[in-house]
DNA sequence: AATCAGATTATATATACACATAATAAAATT
DNA sequence: AATTTTATTATGTGTATATATAATCTGATT
């Protein structure tokens, strides 16, 4: 037990995320002063400080210098998504995780692509179809698209191998991502691939990497009916 | 110009993200230690802590008491989503906002309702299907259950003047919220309401949410075929 | 009355130091 | 040799203080 341990920021975050859920505090009340805060409770500023900053992280408060801190006006729900390896993503469901490609080209780059890295003067692309697969079922359908003057030495990975997707993330840092996340009806050739029906719901992925102004992939990951995206705990 | 200003924690943040982008430090590698890093920066330890600390939170990075910090060996891209009150997000898009009630009535939990909210003993819901939308045209169909032994007060609102949405956002804080995001297809009357073809792709946002342990509402919001979900800058 | 220069105020950041905690390695004990 | 104890080490947290910055108010000047 924590009986007459000194107060944490934790306990400073949770003691007034308590009187904002019992309504003490509604939306757009002022909350007290950082320094009043610290009085009442009997901790430093700083202690009240970081629980505040962290408040403000999660969107609960708003913090404007000189004008205080405020409950939230309209609060958000915010959610965390992590987008990891998908390899990552089938093992850690407990499957057994194969992968192959389906289609693999040099193309010069459809307008529709170079609007997504908001670029004109693309060269020549790397266009990969792959399908990822959970136990020898399909889960995952990428349609990638790979920037091969950013990337050149990527011509000389064997993607049967270890796939696009998990070279680029050890081999590729990026500093910006795109992601856009939509519904899409299963053309076709992607309901044979998934093993589905033909115009079945399916979830879209997309994500765009840039290095600096370099754009790096573009990626349309397209996943079976089920698939349920969940945030992060 | 900020020329002769101490090193902040952004600028060490900023550095330590180059390093990582340029490769000097690769998935999987040891970050030096906090105190090396700043005595070679020339500041304080705090503030290679509260840098590492913001790296660490954006996923890059991984921080082990006595293990020292590494590069994260599985990088993961975090993508953040803030879902705000549908009313506020048609607005911001600049369009008039309109909704009205398609049903209302008060029944008991279906089970799969019952199984959302990890709960076996509810008692009478307040269900509401509802229509948002933009300049006339439908945006999002919401279907809503109110645990009404939890939220008794919404029997006396008028749920035509503010929404089901906006009122429980307001008046009802939770202390956990459950999302999943997934792609269905319309049902005939769902493809009706929101004037698109049926069986067509569409996303759907499910929110449960609880405060304590009482379960308070739970959501399933279905949008246009065109939608997409775009985490924040 | 309008404008602009300071004073004021609350949060934001930087620094320094002490102690807490978790993970590990080394040493001591069985 | 296996186990337990102890020491070490790097990050985590709390405190205290000084300075920075942004927003607002005050009042002098025009």
């Amino acid at each position: 037990m924590n009986k007459d341990r000194r107060l944490g920021w934790k306990d400073v975050q949770n003691h007034i995320h308590t009187h904002i859920q019992n309504c003490t505090y509604r939306p757009g009340d002022q909350l007290p002063r950082d320094e009043d805060l610290a009085k009442e409770l009997g901790c430093a500023r700083s202690t009240v400080h970081r629980a505040m900053r962290s408040l403000a992280d999660l969107g609960l408060v708003e913090r404007r210098r000189r004008g205080g801190t405020t409950v939230k006006i309209d609060p958000v729900t915010r959610a965390t998504i992590d987008i990891a390896i998908t390899r990552l993503e089938i093992e850690a469901r407990g499957y057994l995780y194969t992968h192959h490609i389906v289609q693999q080209k040099t193309i010069l780059p459809h307008p529709s692509i170079a609007a997504r890295f908001n670029a004109t003067n693309l060269d020549q692309l790397l266009y990969i179809r792959s399908l990822h697969l959970a136990d020898g079922r399909p889960y995952v359908c990428e349609d990638r698209w790979i920037v091969l003057d950013t990337v050149p030495e990527i011509k000389g990975v064997d993607l049967g191998q270890i796939s696009a997707n998990e070279w680029l993330v050890r081999n590729r840092p990026y500093s910006r991502c795109d992601v856009q996340i939509y519904a899409t009806p299963a053309t076709v050739e992607e309901a044979e691939l998934m093993q589905t029906n033909g115009r079945e719901a399916l979830l879209a992925l997309e994500r765009t990497t840039w290095i600096g102004e370099a754009p790096i992939t573009h990626v349309r990951a397209i996943h079976t009916p089920a698939y349920r995206l969940k945030p992060r705990g």
